[in-house]
DNA sequence: TCCATGTTTTCTGGATACAGTATACATCAA
DNA sequence: TTGATGTATACTGTATCCAGAAAACATGGA
């Protein structure tokens, strides 16, 4: 049997309207300010209420969204206090990455990371999302070589909160040029071997990214 | 005005289908062979399917289901590799909360993590779930005294797995007493005050942990 | 008896209908 | 004009309805 199967599992409206309404919140068309209707959204989407609510409900358990007066949706604005725990929260997961991929301190996977970082860094255009973006790219292939799947999954799930990047464009874009220098030294402090060493230059490195992020905001 | 505002973000009835249907798991009512038809609990609750539905999506997302077929649910079964990494990321989460309260090593924390060992392990009884909930409180101790809202986020994403409970169920009650006695040591590392001797201890904890869960599922 | 086909049943995703409540608005008295 | 009260509107949660697809079952020919 040549065919392979095509058995998907049906795929769901409610998946295009996350992706949807994930655009509409990074391209700045759905801001913090106005309430989310869901009735809006479903006659600008000429679909029912039904998959607009699951894709909603789900964008809220993430902790995009947050539910506000009698059960309308805004995207959740995260106070400094909370941008700040989320380094932290980055810190846990990408420090525990590193620490496992200094403990394997395998060459051809540090290649890869190598070669990630080149990829990554070599910005078509010098906007903030574009820096954004490689920069995400970078740490997420640091996770995925740790090769733990829920490590990368809360990962994508901390990447994703609604404001990580609205967060970013208040940084000065001098700034982050810099900031993305520093990468390649993770892979250096990755094959000393040492997990600690690892996983504090890491942790570091990330808290540079919070100092940055905290001047910004103020 | 001597009277508490009483607008609760009126509750939903799918928060309660969520609460119900997780001690249906928990308690064996519901298992991983049999499929969980949307229907058939709804007339169960005596309520239409669309908050038991709402209810699944969310279970599904937390990785506690997993949709088969063309779209229904089953408790979603780990394999060894699976429940391996999830200790894997408990050791990312936990060893960095240890790692924070090492810096700040604040000794009314340290006071009243001892307490919160000493209490959760004066177990009432001596069956697996007992174990499994002092053992989860203490640890969960640990991450709330962090302050770190993520990270207490992740760390019930996490222990929230279906599985992760009747994962337990197969080790032997014997080694579970052991290994509860070495939390105490968990916050002497803390006090020594260096954050990496904290955040190493802590993994080694979990990974005892996950050997034993390891060993008992062969 | 066993396989292939057609038919019924089951069950999901999505649309629509309905009820309840908070907000917005209008109306009226001081 | 302003503040209190009644009314309309907006929007949510829940129930019900409908169409489509998989799965189970039955039926008939070799």
């Amino acid at each position: 049997m040549p065919f392979k199967s095509l058995s998907q599992p049906r795929q769901r409206l409610a998946d295009q309207v996350y992706a949807q309404i994930m655009q509409a919140i990074r391209d700045g068309s759905i801001t913090s300010d106005q309430p989310i209707v869901q009735e809006k959204l479903a006659d600008q989407f000429e679909i029912s209420r039904t998959p607009v609510r699951e894709a909603l409900f789900r964008m809220e358990q993430e902790g995009i969204l947050t539910v506000t007066g009698r059960g309308s949706f805004r995207i959740r604005q995260l106070d400094m206090k909370e941008v700040s725990e989320m380094y932290g929260a980055r810190c846990a997961i990408e420090g525990y990455a590193a620490r496992l991929l200094a403990e394997t301190n395998d060459a051809a996977t540090n290649q890869r990371l190598r070669q990630a970082i080149t990829d990554a860094e070599d910005l078509s255009d010098n906007t903030v999302e574009a820096y954004f973006q490689a920069n995400m790219a970078v740490h997420r292939a640091f996770v995925k070589e740790a090769n733990n799947r829920f490590l990368l999954e809360l990962f994508d799930n901390i990447w994703n909160r609604g404001s990580s990047f609205t967060m970013f464009a208040s940084i000065k874009s001098g700034e982050l040029v810099k900031s993305l220098g520093d990468h390649m030294a993770l892979v250096d402090a990755i094959e000393t071997g040492d997990g600690s060493t690892a996983a504090e230059t890491m942790i570091s490195h990330i808290k540079d990214g919070r100092d940055l992020q905290v001047q910004a905001g103020r």
